[in-house]
DNA sequence: TATAGTGTTATCGG
DNA sequence: ACCGATAACACTAT
């Protein structure tokens, strides 16, 4: 699920449930999420430190570890495509982030959890990950992102959809242009400002790259302050057979960018 | 049983 | 070198 939306989801159980509690042990055992750090990397660096802050930038969160007065390197999270970060105590509670049904059989037994820190008290932070797409890595390269689609501003938005003959969807999906918009988000998006979504970059008239970037920022609000995509209005629509909510016309489905796209017929007209 | 999928990245062609 | 499209990745849900 994780868009920009559950990936600050994910980095507020960090920060609520696990900051500052030493960490005593490291499963790193997964070695294609915890690529490319070779076995046992991850625990050695980590065991003995506690995580102090945990940021966000898009869909990547990184945390600032440290150990008394000493800092240690960052520990970078991606959820991937079905990841979730879970903080569980000793007795497998969860203090935060679980959902019940998620590869949980008894309490603490968690089929795929594919990373975990273990702490002085016996709680464990873990990453939820059955299609394992996610990934922990140190010291993660987040300077190649763009800005962050939460708080990017108007002039940095236009800066974003310019200088591009790319379907304007498939730039509002490159995370070094613009970092935390999903396949989701990029279709409600499009949806609310009235845009194809394979309209060229460089066709795009400034009023609707102003509808864009008003859109963006209305649509990661409300998933944002409803802790997921979830919330979005568009997402009852996309699926065959449905009639965009607005004017009643079918919506219809191609790839756009690599991804499934849903729009509506008539009102996201292929020309401007 | 076959297919699609809310993400990223290496690779290929222009 | 830049840009964009595509395949691959691993696994579950439908």
């Amino acid at each position: 699920m994780p868009e920009l939306p559950e990936v600050e989801s994910a980095r507020r159980v960090i920060s609520r449930a696990a900051l500052r509690r030493r960490i005593v042990a490291v499963d790193d055992s997964d070695r294609y999420v915890c690529r490319p750090h070779s076995p046992g990397e991850l625990q050695d660096a980590l065991v003995g430190r506690a995580i102090t802050a945990a940021h966000r930038v898009g869909k990547s969160i990184w945390c600032d570890t440290g150990s008394g007065r000493s800092g240690g390197p960052a520990l970078g999270v991606h959820l991937g495509m079905s990841g979730k970060i879970v903080v569980a105590d000793r007795d497998g509670t969860e203090i935060d982030g679980g959902d019940r049904w998620e590869g949980r059989r008894q309490p603490g037994d968690y089929q795929w959890s594919r990373f975990s820190l273990e702490f002085a008290d016996g709680g464990r932070l873990m990453l939820v990950d059955p299609r394992r797409l996610g990934r922990i890595r140190l010291d993660p390269p987040v300077d190649r992102l763009g800005p962050d689609a939460e708080r990017i501003s108007p002039a940095q938005f236009r800066a974003a959809l310019s200088h591009s003959t790319a379907p304007v969807k498939a730039r509002l999906l490159d995370q070094h242009v613009l970092a935390g918009i999903g396949n989701l988000l990029a279709d409600q998006i499009l949806w609310s400002a009235r845009v194809h979504p394979a309209r060229p970059v460089d066709s795009l008239t400034r009023a609707e790259v102003d509808r864009l970037q008003r859109a963006t920022r209305r649509a990661v609000k409300v998933a944002t302050q409803a802790g997921g995509v979830h919330a979005l209005s568009l997402l009852p629509y996309r699926h065959a057979g449905a009639q965009c909510p607005r004017d009643g016309a079918p919506m219809v489905r191609s790839t756009v960018g690599g991804r499934t796209s849903w729009w509506c017929a008539d009102e996201q007209a292929a020309t401007g």
